[in-house]
DNA sequence: CAGCATCCGTGCTGATACTG
DNA sequence: CAGTATCAGCACGGATGCTG
């Protein structure tokens, strides 16, 4: 009989639950404030940074830079520069990038569909609390 | 001939690349540090607040509560106090909260499952540059 | 047992200015 | 166009101590 773990979901050797897992560096990348909204831009093909950043709207240079190379850094996206004057860069998911996408978009949908049902449970709390 | 807005594929009122969407304080709220792991342990149902401490290694009771606070007003989450001798605590997810896990144990299980390949672009990363 | 209150360092964030 | 550099603020998060 095979035993059911429930919170055990994954076969894998790690578990983001113990204390030293490595994977929570990843969970930390992946909860940067800008992260989410810069892979779900990328959704329809690759972007230049001055596209993403108008279509990401509100992100600052800074924060968009700091975004991508974090992202690259880390697999998920491609950096191609295209020595044109002016110059062009394009960014782009890599296979892994495709990966999570569908995960963040549904943390992106999840919030679009659910904003109303929260902002009512928030003012219930705050009636009572 | 229906068109194809691939960015856009909700037909919620809402967006969160637009800058003053609400639902962004929600994608805010989601990627808090303790968020992913707190709901995660409550997977398999109601959980007492000692039990989630030791479930979600390494979170401080400061932050737990905290977590646990901000989940609650945001109606993921129900907390239930039985006034026995010691107290007791359970914190169950409400439906929202039970909709939201599986797009959490989604970002975890892609941690887990790929850190691997993350480190290893990290390494090629940080030699090329 | 289940927390809140307080202090305090560090690191994230954004604005501003500058560069190839 | 696509960034980098620097600075100032403040919010996040942890450690500690206390309470019903």
């Amino acid at each position: 009989m095979t035993s059911t773990l429930e919170n055990s979901p994954t076969n894998s050797a790690y578990n983001a639950l113990l204390a030293g897992c490595p994977t929570r560096e990843v969970l930390n990348a992946l909860s940067d404030k800008w992260v989410g909204l810069v892979v779900v831009s990328l959704a329809d093909g690759a972007l230049r940074y001055s596209e993403i950043a108008r279509t990401v709207e509100g992100v600052s240079q800074k924060m968009l830079s700091q975004t991508l190379r974090s992202l690259e850094r880390n697999g998920m996206i491609t950096r191609t520069v295209t020595p044109s004057t002016p110059i062009r860069v394009d960014y782009e998911l890599t296979a892994l990038g495709a990966e999570l996408l569908p995960i963040l978009q549904a943390v992106k949908t999840f919030s679009e569909a659910n904003i109303e049902n929260i902002r009512d449970a928030r003012v219930l709390y705050d009636l009572a609390n």
